[in-house]
DNA sequence: TCTTAAAATGCAACAATGTTGCGTTTTTAT
DNA sequence: ATAAAAACGCAACATTGTTGCATTTTAAGA
């Protein structure tokens, strides 16, 4: 397997994701880092942190694409499985860490990833 | 509200959607719709079957928007509270709609809309 | 059936997002 | 210090979805 390397900008872009509690987009990270490296960059530094299992992705259904990062201990082979929740309202994507889903899906699949996402209107935006 | 209109394109969309075991992104409706129209009346028809509530949008997580007919008897207001798996080999992705995932989440967030989709290798790619 | 307004369409242009190739720079191990 | 691997910047490209506008089609009423 090829290494990865910790470079500042990697680390920058960790850290951008670690200290935000939503979940960022491509280009939120990027205005954030403020013409700290390119574009393309940026997209390979989220590639080697999601190899490396230290953020995940998150597909909405509005069909956009935010990272998280991960709060679980670092073991290899675990499953994302807790909720997100995306707001209509402020657009804001959240890690619902501690709900749990429950489903029972015919033992023919095999199951290697959940991606569970509610949309509504988040607790700050809710009244 | 705009009242919308049964075309000949958007009957054939339905059709095809329809007839689909497995979901269909934009470029396999236009494919098996063989010149029918333009791509971008192919996006105005999706939107409006979604607005109908005759079919449902999946984001899948490796980002790949698909459509699938619904299943349910026509209503209004109701949630597509059903599993979505998709298959990492043969790059399906089926509706399981007996499958019903249950949660529990903080009541101060509404919740609208659901989109909970697996991810692995479904039952005819698994060995 | 004829008329007419609204809805749908085609086409071109644009925008957003993500990918690839390649030459250069930086990191890490020897 | 040297060398190989990994990361990077930049440009170019690909894919997906959107918008504006002129033209055609649809559905409903006279
Ligand atoms: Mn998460
Ligand atoms: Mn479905
Ligand atoms: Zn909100
Ligand atoms: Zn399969």
């Amino acid at each position: 397997m090829k290494n990865t390397r910790n470079t500042v900008a990697k680390s920058a872009i960790l850290e951008i994701i670690q200290s935000s509690k939503v979940a960022l987009s491509h280009v939120e990270i990027q205005k954030l880092s403020e013409g700290l490296c390119d574009r393309v960059t940026i997209y390979r530094i989220l590639d080697r942190l999601m190899i490396e299992d230290v953020i995940h992705k998150i597909a909405t259904p509005d069909g956009t694409v935010k990272y998280a990062a991960c709060h679980h201990k670092h073991e290899e082979h675990h499953i994302h499985n807790h909720v997100h929740f995306s707001c209509e309202k402020c657009h804001s994507v959240t890690c619902l860490d501690t709900v749990k889903p429950s489903y029972s899906i015919p033992k023919d699949y095999l199951v290697k990833e959940i991606n569970f996402t509610l949309s509504g209107i988040c607790k700050d935006c809710n009244e």
